[in-house]
DNA sequence: GTCTATATGCTGATAGAC
DNA sequence: GTCTATCAGCATATAGAC
């Protein structure tokens, strides 16, 4: 197992391996959804052996979890910009998800074997979790300020709803996938805002 | 397999056996979360053999699926009065889901192996939701009458706000016990709720 | 209607050759 | 670093005795 500090002698070209498959095993899940979601068909897509697969990797969990990391990673580097707005990159990944269905499946999937603290992805999730909140919090924060959102309401706790609402507009889209995520999401924006107060 | 229909003849025992094997089976996983989901498990923890259980059930996931169903019928009966109000009611049955994380994990886990259309649960899924949409969107289109939620939102929209909320916060629970549900998505049909005009 | 016993197929993981 | 070969474990499902 590859130390992914380490950048020099023989561990930098399995690093380089490593990102490499997870690129690929991304590409093939984003494809291919869920359905060989087994080791050896993703080592079959990714051009190894099962055995040459799960070299990189401590587990089939831990290859799971860290095809998550890459695509948070992509996501921040195409779809977040530094400068971006918080609704606006939301709507951005939202959009893109809708193009993607096994990413979805995958998160979602992960996402409820993740609960046991046992778990490799229950830290990710957790980390994960903390970081997009405190994120969208700050946002809503700022439109506070701004007198955009009502003064009484805990940017905290709007966060988390957005979180869980894109979460569980997720699992609503899998089963019909006609439902249109990044609009419904943007709904939830506009409700939580405050009504203009210019009486027209 | 009994038919659910019939009730004379030697099926009527069968589905008093089937009514009471589902009641103790949500018992257990109630309990004891999802830890022995097997067939197998399950049927030691209902007091049958493998092949006993599934003599009621034409496999597992149709066994999950009416776990579920079964878990439903007591929500409604139980925490869903005819008369109660619908943010009350779903405060109530939220509540009582946080005193049992294994139905809530079984639901989830259900939730995101239904999308695929084959699935016995996707049927299931796809009405539960419909028929909770409509609940809660007939509320807020009464509330909406009464002029506590904005003209221009669209109660559909917001019903499936809710529930995406609903369900996003069971991941996130599941992920950190400490999170407070039901107090959480009350939070929500407060910031949904116009800020009542009495100017103090 | 319920049991025991078993068939069959997959899974993730490992050992060891090259 | 990657392969082939193999393992043990567990799943669902079925056959047939009682």
């Amino acid at each position: 197992m590859p130390d992914p500090q380490r950048t020099r002698g023989s561990y930098a070209k399995g690093i380089a391996k490593r990102e490499e498959i997870l690129e690929r095993a991304l590409e093939v899940v984003a494809r291919e959804g869920m359905r060989g979601a087994s080791v050896r068909e993703l080592a079959d897509a990714v051009g190894l052996s099962q055995a040459g697969l799960l070299h990189y990797f401590d587990s089939k969990e831990e290859l799971f979890t860290e095809i998550l990391r890459k695509r948070d990673e992509i996501d921040l580097a195409e779809r977040l910009g530094a400068g971006t707005d918080v609704q606006e990159g939301l709507h951005r990944v939202v959009r893109h998800n809708s193009e993607v269905p096994g990413v979805v499946a995958l998160f979602s999937r992960l996402s409820v074997d993740a609960a046991d603290p046992q778990h490799p992805a229950h830290a990710f999730f957790l980390e994960r979790g903390e970081r997009l909140r405190a994120s969208i919090a700050a946002s809503f924060r700022r439109r506070q300020e701004a007198g955009e959102i009502p003064a009484a309401a805990d940017p905290e706790v709007l966060a988390r709803i957005v979180q869980a609402a894109a979460d569980g507009l997720q699992l609503q889209w899998m089963l019909d996938p006609d439902l249109d995520m990044a609009d419904t999401l943007d709904a939830l924006f506009v409700a939580l805002t405050r009504p203009s107060e210019d009486a027209s």
